[in-house]
This record gives structure tokens, C-alpha cells and sequence, in this order.
DNA sequence: TTAATATGCAACCATACGGTTGCACATTGG
DNA sequence: CCAATGTGCAACCGTATGGTTGCATATTAA
């Protein structure tokens, strides 16, 4: 149900930085990005960059794939989709609410 | 277009805590509710609830309403459409993109 | 084999954040 | 009028967060 909002709240605190935002839509091509590639262009330092990673690879937007010394990283996108869909899910609330309290007060 | 996504880190943040989660499905029903009610039965006090609501309201996904000495809130529908939109863009671009590497594969 | 490349780890720093307490101020109800 | 109610403001506190630097380690390429 719409009670269950508050269990991704992990979700969109991982989400609620810039820098993370730039990296997920980096990703949302589908390639395969190694590290120093996403730092590559970057005002901030690579560290900063796999910190951040770190975050998004541990509430699942993300997955770290070792080949060789190098570590590739692939947007995981089943949590954007649970996401966006509970956040749907209560703008609908608020939609059936308020035409339900609508039509009580035109009866 | 999809890069527009950073744009809304700050409404990510603001909905990546359980509290304003909370606050947030307890308005869902549009009703509006002055913060003492919102804080009764929370186990953190009512200045910190006020902060809460503060952070809410700066990023519009909450409206303030005063009303003699008390301050009703609402829940402001469209910030969660938004956000809700801009990331099922995202995951699609993803399914987009993937399919179209599946197909270039298998040429 | 050895130098270059890619990453990981740890310590450190400043600031933002969530929370509390204490008090002042406005509004309402009897 | 006056006490109770609802809020707002400011100071303060501990911890999480985002960032840096320095160094160690693993892998690759010439």
C-alpha cells in the first residue's frame, strides 16, 4: 500500500544529490563505465566519484561488474521503476481524496 | 529531456527521510492538518516536525495554510508527478537503450 | 620485468542535517 | 480579561555526509 512509501526512504535519499543524478543518467545508456571513465570530465576527485557509487550500488541503482583491474558499473533499473511507482502511487491517492471530497460537497 | 533529472536533486533529498515520508502519506488523504496534530503520536517533538514541514514546503511538495493561530497543510500533488515522471523516463531510456543493444547483438 | 594504469583504504576536515530545549508571541475560549 | 493553545525563533549538540589527500595494492602493457 501507500504505507509502504516510507521503506525506500534510503532509496530516495541516494537519489537526492546532483552529483549521484549525473552519474544514473551517465548510466541510463545501457553502457558499461568504469570508474576513472565517470570521473573523467569531473570537477570532483575519483574518490568522491566511487563514495558515491558506493551509495547508489548499495540501495541497488547500481552494479559494480570486476574485469581485470578495472570496476564497470551498470545502472540497475527495477528500483527507479519501484520508485517512480510509489510516487505515483500516492499523487493517485491525493487525486481519488480529493474528488471524493468534491463530490460530498456538491451532494 | 532526461539530463534535466539533476535539476530535481533537491526534491530527492527531500523526500529521502521516513519522517517527511510519513508526513507526506498522512497528507495524502487532502486533508489539512495543523502541525500539532501531525506531531501528536510522533515520538519526536514539534519543532522537529516544523523543520520537516519547513523542508516540504521549500520544495513545494507542501503548502502552509493559516488559518487564525494554527498552520493547516496540504500535499501539493504535482512535485510527485514530477518526480515520479523523471524517473520512469529514466528507466525507460535504460529499456530503450538495452533493447537496442540486444538487437544490434543479434545482427 | 617493470612502469603505467585502475582501484581500494584510511585518516582527516568542514559543513549540513536532524533533533532538542527554552522562551517569546499571537490567537482563542471561557 | 486571562489562561490555554498553537506557533515561531534561536541557540545548541552529535552525527552523517561530501570532499580531500596520501599511500598501498592489483592488473596490464611494452
Amino acid at each position: 500500500m501507500v504505507r509502504r512509501l516510507r521503506q525506500n526512504a534510503p532509496l530516495f535519499a541516494a537519489l537526492g544529490d546532483e552529483v549521484r543524478l549525473g552519474l544514473l543518467t551517465r548510466l541510463s545508456d545501457a553502457t558499461l563505465l568504469s570508474i576513472t571513465q565517470l570521473s573523467e570530465g569531473s570537477a570532483i576527485t575519483r574518490q568522491a566519484i566511487t563514495k558515491h557509487l558506493r551509495v547508489l550500488q548499495d540501495t541497488g541503482l547500481v552494479r559494480g561488474i570486476r574485469r581485470g583491474r578495472e570496476n564497470l558499473f551498470q545502472l540497475e533499473p527495477k528500483p527507479l521503476k519501484e520508485a517512480s511507482d510509489s510516487l505515483h502511487v500516492v499523487s493517485q491517492q491525493w487525486d481519488e481524496a480529493l474528488s471524493r471530497l468534491k463530490s460530498f460537497v456538491e451532494d
